[in-house]
DNA sequence: CTATATGCAAAACGTTTGCATCCCT
DNA sequence: AGGGATGCAAACGTTTTGCATATAG
C-alpha cells in the first residue's frame, strides 16, 4: 500500500475516533502532503498551499494551516524548523526516521540516518533522568567539490 | 576575567575593526546578554528586551534586534530555534559547547555535552561529502519522578 | 437536523525597515 | 563635522481567529 493510502487510512481512523469529519479538503491536502515526489522537497506551508490551491481553487491558507495542525494531532506529521522564519511540516511515516543536513552553499536539504547517534541520545536522556520522546538534529555544512546534494542548484554554489 | 568582560572586549575589538561605534546601548545589551544568571534561562528576545528596557527605558525592540544581529556577525552569539515561533539567541563562549534537552512536562531547558555524538556527526557529514560547520540538536523527553531539571516549576508538571 | 469545517478578511505575532534625530569618533 | 546608531512607528511575512456560510454524518 502506498504511503498516501496508508496516511488516508490513518487519518480516517483518527477522524472517526474523534467525531471529526472527512472532508474533500482534508483528503486532498493529505494526499498531496504524503505524495512521494512532493514531500521529498521538504516543502514549506506556502509550497503546499500553492499545490493544493492549484487543484482546488477555493482552498485558502486557513484550511491548510488547520489541516496541518490536525495531522500533527493525529500523529501523521511533525513540525520542523529547518530554516528561519518558516515552519515546515514533515510526514511521520511509521518505521522511517531520519535527520537533516543543510548545505550552507546552496540550501539543499539532505536526509540521513545514523543509529549510533540515536543510541547515544537515549543514553544522554537517561543520564539526565528523562525518557526520550523525540529529537531534532540538523547539521550544517559546506559541500566538497563537487557538491553531492541531489537538489543542489549548481549556479548558486559559492565557495 | 568574567564572561561579561570577555564579551565586551571581543565586542569592542570587532567594532573598532569595522569602523562601528561603541554605544551605551550596545554595551548594556551585551552585558545583560552575557550575564551568567540571565543567560542560563535561555531568554527569548522579549525577555532580553524587558531586562534591558528596565535599565534604560529609552531602548526599543529595534535596537535589541539590531544588536543581536551585530553580536551574531561578531561571532559572539548564535540564533537557536529551541521553541516554536521565537528565535532565541545564545552567547558563544569560546571553548564551551552544549546541546539541549527540553522537558515535555514543564518546558525546562537543560544543557548537556556528549562528545561521542559530535564525533558521529562529523562522520556523517564526511560520508555525505560535507565539511561540518555547525549543528543543532534538541532532545525532548518526559522526566523521571522526581524531575531533575534545575528550573522545573513543580506545580506545572503533568504526568 | 446539528455539529463540525470552511472561506474570507481581519487580527495577531515576531521581526525588519524608513526616516528624522542623535551621538560617537 | 560626519558617518554611524537610535527611537519611533509603520511595514512586513507568517500564522491564527471571528464569523457567517456550507457540508458531513
Amino acid at each position: 500500500m502506498s504511503e498516501v493510502d496508508e496516511a488516508l487510512k490513518r487519518l480516517t481512523r483518527f477522524l472517526d475516533k474523534h467525531g471529526l469529519k472527512s472532508t474533500s479538503q482534508r483528503r486532498l491536502i493529505t494526499r498531496i502532503f504524503f505524495d512521494e515526489r512532493f514531500r521529498q522537497d521538504h516543502p514549506s506551508v506556502e509550497d503546499l498551499y500553492v499545490r493544493v490551491h492549484a487543484e482546488d481553487g477555493r482552498v485558502g491558507y486557513a484550511t491548510i494551516y488547520r489541516t496541518l495542525k490536525l495531522l500533527v494531532d493525529a500523529g501523521l506529521a511533525s513540525p520542523s524548523r529547518l530554516t528561519d522564519n518558516q515552519t515546515r511540516y514533515e510526514p511521520d511515516i511509521p518505521g522511517e526516521h531520519h535527520d537533516h543536513l543543510v548545505c550552507t552553499a546552496c540550501g539543499a536539504i539532505l536526509e540521513f540516518e545514523e543509529d549510533g547517534i540515536e543510541v547515544l541520545q537515549e543514553a544522554v536522556a537517561q543520564r539526565l533522568g528523562f525518557r526520550l520522546a523525540d529529537h531534532r538534529m540538523v547539521l550544517y555544512g559546506a559541500p566538497d567539490d563537487p557538491c553531492r546534494a541531489p537538489a543542489c542548484p549548481r549556479e548558486a554554489v559559492v565557495r
